[in-house]
DNA sequence: TCTATCCATGCGGTTACCGCATCAGTTTCC
DNA sequence: GGAAACTGATGCGGTAACCGCATGGATAGA
């Protein structure tokens, strides 16, 4: 009982023409092959399908239930061999994007608003977690790519893709906020509000004091940047973000000022795993991606292009 | 683009199982077998499915799509032919039976009861009519076989099945309405009421008439039998009927008497058409109906097994 | 009766497919 | 550290499936 595609389209042909002549012209075979298929079926099944001579052909009961099956078994297949050629081509499916917050926050919005326009079919997954959540989800293949900070292995590649500067963010009435420019030694003397040390804003942060020599215990610290924004707006202290995820600290009334001497940029990488082929679709986000870049589309105050 | 059922359902099974080796064995087929006939698949579509060195095989993402819709595909194929194999063996599926209505109405649903006993996936349709259409009907194939009756032609296979005495119907207060049986003669003499010319009744009773040298021109006729019992109920005259069509006939108030001189019997075949295989359901039904016979299954008065 | 057309079938050539044996690379376990 | 075990890939030879061509047998229509 294992009758082959072949067959079975043969048979779906040849009974909707009610003629082996007619559906071999159709199917640009020969009319003696499709009379052997329709017989090797028939003997499989162990049932006449076709009642013929040499004049009429006209389906049995058993034929009529037969087309009724070979159609849809052959309609199954052509229906998801399209749509798996719909998916070779990029042209449906999901493309899984692991980020930082305010990379999917800011950054990605206005890409996933152009991508979907160019492939509605696609659906744009976004894995929003922090460094190491990020990295492991495109380890794993979970997703597709990431957009992320961190240093390149061996297991994945990265492409610079913009520079975030930090800027020191002050409560309003801070003294600090009346200068045009803040040093990271004036911000090291004040209290210091830090966020979680799983942040990689945090390992950066840290970096940056022990490069000017300062110490860096923080007054407090929060998981979350929108409650360390709510601490810098209570007055408790004061902190430095990269200028992406200024939109994620909230609305509080606090300020930010270019952290200068030294400058320190994060660099937001696409990292992709290596020597792996990357799915047409997310091929084509990346793609949508590097236009914004080639075209140099408006990015907020202190984040640049890579 | 044509993938066969046979690289669709190998591709599954590595994709489960993650393993060549373990999918070989679960198909019992070679391992070398499987390597091909993925790697053939990879090669039609153009895409890698399989992220494999010598010791993990990995799904890509295209491999993921793939193995959902190839077990789509291969699980349509296999439904289908268990549907299939269901409807050869006569164990789903549609029986068509044409039949006159006395005979849908009256003797056949007992048989119909114990076939739905024995086959519940198997529909029973009734296709009741006058004998032409159930003629017609068995012969274009609409119906599967025929419960009727009607001379054998070439087209159709008859196999008697019941006998049907004639009757006379009478108004209860008729004064033949004493005697134990009525003569064809002595019905002769009284008003009748026929049915249409286009029931098999009609000309039976015509033919009874012309047997004894009587003219039979009707006093009243109608199409439906209902109709002419109601009009003998009413007193208008009389009719003759075969027994199996007195259920038929209403509840009104009249009675019916053996009719001999001759006595006329209505012949029930069953009838098919002649050398065309019996869908294997509709031949289980005749079992059951032979079944009825074999065992002597009671009828109702003046109706005998043939 | 002749012709055109239908489906079935014998025939020869090609391709697809199989399993076996083997290779190359990796892991596991002494 | 190295042998053993196991993985998937591949060369090879044999078999079976499949194809188209040519043809046969049968039937409808001219």
């Amino acid at each position: 009982m294992d009758s082959t595609l072949r067959q079975l389209t043969a048979y779906a042909a040849v009974a909707r023409a009610a003629s082996f002549t007619a559906a071999a012209t159709h199917l640009h075979v020969s009319q003696s092959s499709l009379s052997r298929a329709v017989a090797d079926l028939e003997r499989q099944l162990g049932a006449r399908l076709l009642e013929r001579d040499t004049r009429n052909v006209e389906l049995t009961a058993a034929g009529t239930e037969a087309l009724r099956i070979a159609e849809q078994i052959v309609n199954a297949h052509r229906s998801g061999m399209k749509e798996l050629e719909r998916f070779l081509l990029g042209e449906s499916g999901t493309v899984a994007v692991a980020t930082l917050p305010s990379v999917a926050a800011v950054l990605l919005p206005q890409v996933i608003l152009d991508f979907r326009r160019q492939r509605p079919q696609v659906a744009v997954q976004l894995m929003d977690g922090l460094e190491q959540s990020v990295l492991s989800r495109v380890l794993s293949g979970d997703a597709d790519f990431a957009i992320t900070t961190g240093e390149p292995s061996g297991q994945l590649e990265h492409r610079p893709l913009v520079r975030d500067r930090f800027v020191a963010v002050l409560p309003q009435e801070h003294p600090l906020a009346e200068r045009a420019e803040v040093t990271w030694d004036e911000l090291a003397r004040e209290p210091f509000l830090a966020v979680g040390p799983a942040s990689s804003v945090r390992r950066l942060t840290d970096a940056a004091f022990a490069q000017i020599g300062a110490g860096s215990a923080p007054a407090a610290e929060a998981g979350n940047v929108a409650t360390v924004g709510g601490l810098v707006a209570a007055g408790l202290g004061v902190t430095a973000m990269p200028a992406l995820v200024l939109p994620l600290l909230g609305t509080g009334p606090f300020v930010h000022r270019p952290l200068v001497e030294p400058t320190v940029h994060r660099r937001l990488d696409i990292a992709v795993r290596a020597r792996r082929p990357l799915p047409l679709a997310a091929d084509r986000f990346l793609e949508t991606l590097q236009e914004f870049r080639a075209r140099r589309h408006e990015l907020p105050p202190g984040v640049t292009w890579a």
